[in-house]
DNA sequence: CGGTCGTTTTATAATGATTCTCATTCAATA
DNA sequence: TATTGAATGAGAATCATTATAAAACGACCG
């Protein structure tokens, strides 16, 4: 796609980042495969048109993006297991970045609206939605 | 705290669940400590009860309890990275069991009550919502 | 009580995702 | 085109988690 070739040129000089092939090639593939993918995805989508290139290549520039805001995680938590005794409904709010997570109260879902949008089968009795966003400290430092 | 052990036996009965002291007390550290943590914090916790304690155990008990939702998992997506390159506003639904991972459209949140319930200084210019819940192959088979 | 059998625990090895290290190569700039 | 700091590649290292196998437990039956 010529589009997002032109537009990792720009996106990487907006945010003064230096344009390799391989970092051309990673963002590309991303944006091609449309979907929620992994890095082993990507790597192996990017590997048919640069054979030589390494996973790591491949972490580091996601990485890099994801800091940019080039890309979007699907996966905004900490990468380890937390554990909740709290079974009263609530819902978190998580720090996208130090992946803090505090409980927050009320009724800020529309959950009739939301209905109507669920695929067919979808089972809701227990939502949880979870809200990201910047907490306090890392939107200051930011 | 004497409620959390019953509460214990009563869930374990419910569940078809045998009472161990490791159970026990694994349930009892999770509970006593209000908050999100990992296994290896109530694996500490759980030491100064029973040193001898494994960690895998910590694990399995806490896998077995989130199976049986007598806990809840805060981190329930897939644990490795997942990348998005649609960058436009957009909701995500995730399956808490098999992890997959939809988008879904539509104005379901009330902003309003939502920045009533933020704590100060928590940044939602980006806002991202992920709604939880079982999708349709997983609570067919359920 | 004592034996039996399935379950749980323990210790440790194995796995898998991700990050680190460092030598080599490359892109930006003058 | 030469320079220089940044990016890459290959593989080792790390960390969380799961698997494995042996030992301990515990409920039940006689």
């Amino acid at each position: 796609m010529r589009l997002a070739h032109e537009q990792f040129r720009d996106l990487a000089a907006k945010h003064g980042l230096a344009v390799t092939h391989q970092r051309q090639v990673v963002y590309e593939s991303v944006i091609a495969s449309h979907g929620h993918y992994s890095p082993e995805d990507i790597y192996a989508t990017v590997r048919r048109h640069i054979p030589s290139i390494s996973l790591a290549t491949v972490y580091n520039n996601l990485r890099l993006f994801i800091e940019c805001g080039i890309l979007r995680e699907v996966t905004p938590h900490a990468s380890t297991l937390r554990v909740d005794g709290n079974l009263k409904p609530h819902h978190h709010l998580v720090c996208s970045r130090c992946k803090s997570v505090q409980d927050i109260e009320g009724e800020f879902i529309d959950f009739n609206r939301l209905s109507r949008q669920l695929p067919e089968g979808f089972d809701l009795t227990q939502p949880l939605v979870e809200v990201f966003g910047l907490c306090r400290r890392c939107s200051a430092k930011k």
